[in-house]
RNA sequence: GACCCUAUGGUCUAGCGGUUAGGACACCUCCCUUUCACGGAGGUAGCCCGGGUUCGAGUCCCGGUAGGGUCGCCA
């Protein structure tokens, strides 16, 4: 039989990087195995619920590329869904755990006590057989050992995450259960539930946890905690998933930057690794910058303009060609389409803000008849290319007897505004003579006057 | 507090009784480039502690310690 995994989220808040792993880890053992990967909402606790949450969650995955087999296809709880054993929204399966409950009920597996149906727990340790971390014995806590029960259903009639959990894998007909290891404990509580059912409960693998630097479970305030950030921030998804299988799993050969393909094909649950990984944020943009400068140019493009949008730069009114050379100088440069916008950005504005620290050093009074005999030497200038402007830049500068630094620094201040940014001689050659002349003046008239 | 999981450089990890303990990120130095990146060459830095087992333990066992998780009418 093949497996049947699921990765059922509750929308009470973002998608967090920890849920996206979990989903992650799911999706890919169901596409190495063969098998299916369902996904289902647990929107049990009505006053913490939103469909912002909702949204998030299926927007995530489907950014991540991580598409399910069975699920809702839409963020409405009432709307369509693929799969034959639906709803896949917990508000929607009330019958199935109130005929659930009954049944408990009737064989005395569960009682009424406060207006709440217990469920009427073993005392025996309960083994926990774990395909990643081994057998587990689950023993009784001490507050446990003064009464093990729990609830199934509450005062207000909602019924708790352990029990909906649990009927809900048992008539989805979940084979394994990967979660992270937060849940382990309550495991013997589910296999117990599993039990009182008459079923032998699903395999369990629980995975490590995320821990932020600090060293605790990563928390909203964390740093890289949110799914949405990076797709805000322009990340791209290969790289959060490569980053992502990484944390808690491991090829085993030191291969680090993996296509999710290979992943796929040499995922399994043996190499999950059994101890927690602390989130590291650096690492991640080092993988997001490696799949940055080998995205394919039209993909490249594509981002591009649309994080130049998003900053409110429109590109529609350049010519293409401009808008592709002038993305070329960015391309291998920028890690993050978000950074985008204040790195490359000088070739779509028509004013230029200049960067005041650089401006000090840059701007400066001796520097000003320099810049003026450079002005006057690419005015002269017929072919303005990467190649003519630098030999006429560094011919400018040994005719003055001074470093190229001296030029370079104050000539990319007064076009581009920024201290740093691509090839200055390719960028000027993009910009067109035109326009740097322009900007030179411009940038001269801004320079304090001499003392 | 009880129960459970875990323990290799700052971080992610390889290792599965005999290795000069390997790789990656980060950091430092140098080269390339008089921007910033990329790239190249070096470098600093590690087996939590204590007992066993063994000719020999990072590797196996036990005990500590530390970190994490769980003990809800949250999920």
């Amino acid at each position: 039989m093949k497996p049947r995994v699921r990765f059922a989220p509750s929308p009470t808040g973002y998608l967090h990087i920890g849920g996206a792993r979990t989903a992650l880890f799911n999706w890919l053992y169901a596409r190495h195995t063969g098998g299916t990967f369902v996904l289902r909402i647990e929107d049990t606790d009505v006053a913490r619920n939103t469909q912002e949450a909702v949204d998030a969650i299926l927007s995530g995955l489907r950014w991540l590329g991580l598409n399910w087999d069975e699920g809702p296809l839409t963020g409405a709880a009432t709307g369509p869904a693929k799969g034959d054993r639906g709803p896949y929204f917990q508000s929607q399966r009330r019958e199935n755990y109130q005929r659930r409950v009954e049944a408990l009920l009737s064989r005395d597996l569960a009682y009424e006590k406060e207006g709440a149906i217990w469920f009427r727990m073993t005392r025996q340790p309960i083994l926990i057989p774990d395909l990643v971390v081994g057998d587990v014995l689950r023993r009784l806590t001490d507050r446990e050992e003064l009464d093990p029960d729990w609830v199934l259903v509450r005062r207000d009639g909602q019924p708790v995450f352990h029990f909906v959990n649990v009927v809900d894998d048992l008539e989805m007909g979940i084979t394994h259960v990967i979660r992270g290891e937060d849940h382990l404990s309550n495991t013997a509580k589910h296999i117990a539930l599993f039990r009182a059912f008459g079923v032998e409960p699903p395999q369990y693998g629980h995975i490590p946890l995320i821990l932020n630097p600090e060293g605790s479970k990563m928390s909203k305030r964390d740093r890289g905690a949110a799914l949405d950030a990076y797709i805000a921030q322009g990340f791209l998804p290969e790289a959060v998933n490569n980053y992502l299988c990484l944390l808690g799993w491991s090829p085993k050969d030191n291969t680090e930057k993996l296509p999710l393909a290979e992943v796929v094909a040499r995922f399994d649950l043996p190499q999950i690794l059994r101890h927690n990984a602390k989130f590291d944020y650096e690492k991640l943009m080092w993988l997001q910058g490696e799949y940055c400068r080998e995205l394919p140019e039209d993909r490249f493009y594509e981002m591009s303009v649309r994080a130049l949008a998003k900053a409110g730069m429109n590109t529609d009114r350049f010519d293409v060609r401009y808008v592709k050379a002038a993305l070329d100088t960015c391309k291998g440069k920028i890690k993050t389409f978000g950074e985008l916008p204040a790195y490359g950005g000088f070739y779509f504005k028509d004013e230029i803000a200049y960067d005041p620290e650089a401006a000090q050093k840059s701007f400066v009074p001796e520097s000003k008849p320099r810049l003026e005999k450079l002005r006057d030497a690419f005015a002269k200038l017929t072919v303005f290319d990467a190649a003519t402007i630098e030999t006429t830049l560094k011919a400018t500068t040994a005719g003055l007897g001074v470093k190229v630094g001296v030029l370079v620094h104050p000539t990319r201040l007064a076009v581009t505004g920024n201290p740093n940014g691509p090839s200055l001689y390719h960028l000027l050659e993009v910009i067109g003579k035109e326009k740097v002349l322009e900007r030179i003046n411009r940038a001269l008239a801004a320079f304090p006057p001499a003392v």
